[in-house]
RNA sequence: GGCCCAUUCGUCUAUCGGUUAGGACGCAAGAUUUUCAUUCUUGAAAGAGCAGUUCGACUCUGCUAUGGGCUACCA
């Protein structure tokens, strides 16, 4: 299928939070089909009635939103092939089912839990592995066993039935991975997977799916790992059907490890590690139980996005910050690497870092009056923008600006203990009173000319530099911390400088 | 157990038969410094093992080992 319109969609399940692999799966679905000027379509898989989790939806379309991954067609949106939800298409699927059972390429089944389990422990105490394949299915009430009218009549009453696909024996199906290269399977080491269920009316993953994507129109199939080996039988059912004109390409991303240890990323692993595993913050509607979120943990979504791409692919070059853009100028599938890619959190905090450290101030500001308010301070945007633009440096996340810029707004009533200790003893009291009157006398409360002034004084009376400043500094802010002091004091102007070194001569018994 | 996929510094990765095996995170040391950071410099750190192909293998092939995924009327 060569030079047909490149639609890709990515088709989540709603069980629970989206995952990060699962918005990482998303973002290289985005990015290959705005690469190649093709659609992006949301398609929501909620075929299994038993998982179904409310809100998880909405979890989806939020979080593919807050990382800037647009939906071109799908839920949420519309589209030519709408509705794209799959259990508002059931009455679809049927009819594809039947098909495969005219055809010879599937059949009715019949069979309880209790025969399968008979069957199961027969072949385990045999020796044997149990698997439902062209060696039980003979065995079993099915379509392929029965009489027509027997069929018939178990389905006229109400018996339960499923729809399973007639794997064939001893055939080597060779396959095409986009990342993986050629794939080929034997027949005889699958199953009869269920495609058609009838207690609750619905199809099962693989018939949904198939189906799904040819009335889509979709041409590349993007995701995890976990499907590889599930391609057979797709790569089957596209034959059975008559499609493979049309079969989409495939490519099998890596999977996203566990930072230690071994095995898939989990929710336990953040709670447990301190990082979390979900774009969102998450609340189960079932138990209320909470996960963490990158946002609400101060994550911006750049950086989250730009952290994610990179972990399974590479541009080959050296260059490690990208925005959408540039991840989509430069996303290609055959730099996706092969093997599962470990999750590191240091890293993910460096990429926010970068980030913080590149915004501007009025970016900035946005982002710390939500903070400033919940502390109950009140300022201007400019003045918000001001302090947090001085003091981004030493931010990794959001949530670090209040902590870095609190005292530019509030000032100190408690002196940081292990600063007073070193500070507020000896000359240092009298001397920070001589400093005040300096202070006092400069008309031009500007970082540079204080400075000037200032050190001009020290050096004039032989003073030292770092008992003066610091004790300043544990005049104005209290603690230990903070920018350049000249920062400080142009930030706070002269009135609330002199305010602030009148307070603590008042109020701070000097240590001994 | 069976089937499939994978395997370069601790981690993410570059290398597409010939390189002093490069970069980044993290770590260590140093520089800067008025606190804390930032920044800069430097350093330690890798081809799972065994065969084979080849003048020459990290790169190709096979086996082994290890890791992972799948093995539901879940996706």
């Amino acid at each position: 299928m060569k030079n047909r319109e490149v639609r890709v969609r990515f088709a989540p399940s709603p069980t629970g939070p989206l995952h990060i692999g699962g918005v990482r799966t998303a973002l290289y679905n985005y990015l290959f089909a705005r690469r190649h000027g093709g659609k992006m379509i949301l398609r929501i898989e909620d075929t299994d009635s038993q998982r179904f989790v409310p809100g998880a939806e909405d979890y989806i379309i939020e979080s593919l939103k807050w990382c800037g991954i647009e939906i071109d067609e799908g839920v949420g949106v519309g589209g030519p092939h709408a509705p794209y939800r799959q259990s508002e298409r059931r009455e679809i699927y049927l009819k594809y089912a039947r098909q495969l059972v005219d055809a010879g390429w599937a059949y009715y089944a019949f069979d309880t839990p209790a025969e399968l389990e008979t069957l199961r422990q027969e072949a385990e105490a045999a020796g044997r592995t149990f698997a439902y394949n062209y060696e039980v299915r003979t065995k079993l009430p099915t379509s392929l066993s029965l009489t027509e009218a027997e069929v018939e009549e178990r389905i006229a009453r109400g018996d339960q039935w499923v729809i399973r696909f007639k794997m064939p024996e001893g055939e080597i199906v060779e396959m095409e991975d986009l990342i993986r290269g050629h794939v080929e399977v034997n027949t005889s080491t699958l199953d009869d997977k269920v495609l058609y269920k009838s207690v609750d009316a619905l199809p099962t993953y693989h018939l949904a799916n198939i189906v799904d994507d040819h009335l889509m129109e979709v041409s590349h199939v993007i995701r995890g790992e976990e499907w590889l080996p599930s391609l057979p039988l797709h790569y089957l059912l596209y034959r059975a059907f008559g499609w493979q004109e049309s079969q989409p390409e495939f490519a099998h991303l890596p999977l996203l490890l566990k930072p230690t240890g071994g095995g898939k990323l989990s929710k336990r692993d953040g709670d447990k590690m301190g990082f979390p595993v979900f774009p969102l913050f998450w609340q189960s509607p079932a138990t209320g139980e909470t996960a963490h979120g990158y946002r609400e943990d101060g994550y911006l979504p750049e950086a989250f996005v730009n952290m994610l791409a990179l972990l399974g692919w590479n541009p080959g070059t050296e260059q490690e910050l990208f925005s959408m853009q540039e991840l989509i100028d430069a996303f290609s599938l055959d730099r996706v690497s092969k093997s599962g890619a470990r999750f590191q959190p240091d890293k993910a905090k460096w990429f926010n870092a970068q980030y913080m450290h590149r915004k501007s101030d009025e970016e900035l500001a946005a982002l710390l009056q939500p903070v400033l308010r919940e502390h109950g301070v009140e300022t201007t945007d400019a003045l918000a923008g001001r302090a947090a633009g001085i003091m981004k440096e030493r931010a990794t996340l959001v949530g670090d600006l209040w902590d870095l810029t609190s005292y530019f707004f509030v000032a100190p009533a408690e002196f940081e203990e292990k600063q007073t200790r070193k500070y507020w003893k000896g000359d240092n009291p009298r001397i920070l009173r001589e400093l005040r009157e300096v202070l006092a006398s400069i008309d031009d409360f500007s970082k540079e000319t204080t400075e000037q002034i200032v050190h001009a004084w020290i050096e004039q009376h032989g003073l030292s530099m770092g008992q003066v400043m610091n004790t300043l500094r544990l005049a104005l802010v209290g603690a230990g911390k903070g920018p350049g002091m000249y920062d400080v004091t142009a930030f706070l102007g002269r009135e609330e400088t002199l305010r602030r070194i009148d307070y603590i001569l008042a109020n701070l018994k000097p240590a001994e």
